[in-house]
DNA sequence: GTCTATAGAGAGATAGAC
DNA sequence: GTCTATCTCTCTATAGAC
């Protein structure tokens, strides 16, 4: 869409062909992870995508623009993921425990999955530091983007018809707080617990997330006297 | 040229006892929550704070140095607080459920509670924002402070001995994550709920997170059949 | 102590050669 | 399409008047 009246000055291949656009898209978006937004200079990028000063100007416009598609690109494949594992979650047969464990399953186990051998890399963590440290426009952007996670919250209320939808809102969202700072904070853990705690483990992490989360999603509501909720 | 021998040009009045510094102190504290540390300029903090721009230069050496003071007052305030909330919770009666309540209490709610008047303002988002956005000396200080955690994993320990060490670690890590993203990330929460979730009612909100937490904080560890924690 | 004026560094963006 | 050289802006930090 932002595209629409380019055709001026543009290049003429396809972009997402382009060789030099993916390299610059996989550095940055590793940089952007690791160290924030405004602490990557675009000088440190191209270097380290090995181009040029002016090519992130040349294909994205901007280094906003750059962060703006990058994270496009990264959430176009969490979403669908998913959601592929929410459709599998809403057919699953077991205990009510097991099939909530397979909604928060579905929801943070793409964000947590290391992709290919980026052992370093976290989408969580892009998406914590874009919102503490990225340009306004994107953070607004980013947190009105919630519609891939109503199905979520309509799974969940299926399986817990007692608990009133405005609660289930909010266990989701502490559940999407742990996945964006778990790797943030996640020096403190480690010191903590002297070493003990790592993250390298991504599947056992994900289980103690799981394990952590589904008990307090399922929780009954506590009934306050006052107000018998509207 | 630095000021590390500096006894030259430094100001003679008690540094804590002064008007200004203390003003600069509590807009900073309110900016870099808002905004974040690299988005704030010392030009606009000195306007809001009503004074000159060389004044945070005067006071505090750098803008590092006045975000270190910054989260050094913060902390220390939220720290004493959690003792004695802890030493409270540890001398509490009643279920083993309620005492461990007492003990999240206490580690979240001075975090979560707004000081004076300040709706606004949240300790967790300045820790948030510092670590994501604030300069790498500062997060590694923040992330090696963990001894004042330590007695909240020992109390957890106490009334959980069935929960191995490590696990409680990261149940604490997942507690803290809650208490540093709810905020930054509470725009989706809005949308997602079509308004209906806020973050006024802080006593609520706080009762929220301890609902969501305990529940996860005292589940039993699944004795994997490989892995017989070593 | 307070303030203005400015130095000096470093950033993102761009023009134009190839 | 790629690259170098450079423009222009804004920031933090500081010197020095009052």
């Amino acid at each position: 869409m932002t595209e629409a009246k380019a055709s001026r000055g543009r290049p003429r291949v396809a972009p997402e062909d382009n060789e030099t656009r993916e390299r610059i898209l996989n550095t940055a978006e590793r940089l952007f992870a690791e160290k924030g937004f405004s602490k990557v200079t675009l000088r440190e990028l191209t270097a380290r995508a090995e181009t040029n000063l002016a090519a992130v100007n040349y294909y994205f416009g901007s280094k906003d623009k750059l962060l703006l598609a990058l994270i496009r690109r990264a959430a176009k494949g969490i979403y669908r993921e998913r959601m592929e594992l929410l459709a599998e979650a809403e057919q699953a047969r077991g205990s009510r425990e097991e099939k909530v464990r397979q909604v928060i399953y579905a929801l943070v186990a793409p964000a947590v999955a290391a992709p290919d051998n980026e052992a370093e890399y976290f989408f969580g963590v892009l998406i914590a530091r874009t919102l503490a440290d990225g340009p306004d426009e994107l953070s607004d952007i980013l947190l009105r983007q919630t519609s891939h996670l109503t199905p979520f919250a309509d799974a969940l209320k299926k399986l817990l018809p007692e608990v009133p939808m405005e609660e289930i809102f909010w266990r989701l969202h502490f559940v999407l707080n742990i996945e964006h700072a778990i790797h943030t904070e996640l020096g403190r853990l480690t010191h903590l617990s002297g070493g003990r705690c790592d993250i390298d483990d991504r599947s056992a992490l994900l289980e103690r997330i799981i394990d952590f989360a589904v008990p307090g999603l399922m929780a009954p509501v506590k009934s306050s006297p006052s107000t018998p909720q509207g």
